[in-house]
DNA sequence: TTCTTTTTGATACGTTACTACGTAATATTG
DNA sequence: CAATATTACGTAGTAACGTATCAAAAAGAA
């Protein structure tokens, strides 16, 4: 089977898996949401939301920011996508949501490649330092620049 | 002594201190690059460049926000201030530079107040997890939102 | 159906960050 | 010192990112 074909596959994997989630949770996965999503899935990587108007706009119809910006908190509320504040994009997060996990986002600093790795040691050791600075209820999101290694 | 007192031999020894590290440099540490230092020492937290363009300007005198970010980019290459990608805002970097150490910026959803951490057990754990995830060459600095324990 | 809530469209606005270019200050060299 | 190279600053304009508002449409509830 062909990358292009995994790749297919995978994307329907997501998109499934999104749609069951807001099924399950009784949230609305409109056709504009499902759209935004739908284009992070493809891009395999984070998106500018500008980025995002451009990819959905046709020459029709443009579509404003604020209709992006709008499906994007949406689709970070449900979890189905993560800001990198460091790179001002969007990108899917994927993976079950492991609650003990540490959801780290390697941003490669060149690129903007992500790789997303769940880690418990980490969340551990994030929580042990926060314990001992008086901080609580630490995200379960952070960001690292690096460089992939090639 | 009273806190104030305390505040102002503090901040004497951060301006003392980046001075030192400047001359070892041979960094010139300007009078609008120490203003803009001695800013965000008294601010006591993080601050956004527009803000510090506002406090830094005078009546008769207003500063360009270029002027700013001029000063904020040598103090962040001198390694004397973060930038907060999550908060777009700058906040000076306290601690003697341990290079195994993770340099953890926990911030306060709410109020935005920071704490830095330096951790080696963060360090370690982000380094395996990078490892295994294909990544190098880490940076020493992430923000982890969250909130202060009261 | 009517009533209510949620979502979307359209426009404008606010904030954050950077670029271009010319001038001034500073450092380096002869 | 003067001549030159480097660095820093002032001014203006612009690009990128994100929000506020209100009206229209769609969806859900009664
Ligand atoms: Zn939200
Ligand atoms: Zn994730
Ligand atoms: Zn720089
Ligand atoms: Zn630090």
């Amino acid at each position: 089977m062909s990358t292009k074909a995994l790749r297919k596959e995978e994307e329907e994997n997501l998109l499934r898996r999104a749609d069951d989630l807001c099924r399950q949770n009784n949230l609305r996965l409109t056709p504009i949401r499902e759209r935004v999503y739908r284009e992070l899935v493809q891009s395999g990587g984070p998106v500018g939301a500008y980025d995002l108007v451009d990819r959905l706009s046709s020459e029709k119809k443009r579509l404003a920011p604020v209709t992006i910006y709008r499906a994007l908190d949406f689709l970070r509320d449900a979890g189905l996508v993560h800001r990198l504040a460091t790179q001002n994009s969007y990108v899917i997060s994927h993976g079950q949501p492991d609650v003990n996990a540490m959801k780290i986002m390697f941003v490669d600093s060149k690129t903007g490649e992500t790789i997303e790795v769940h880690s418990s040691e980490v969340a551990e050791a994030v929580r042990k330092a926060a314990e001992q600075a008086g901080f609580r209820s630490v995200s379960p999101f952070m960001e690292v620049e690096g460089e992939i290694a090639r």
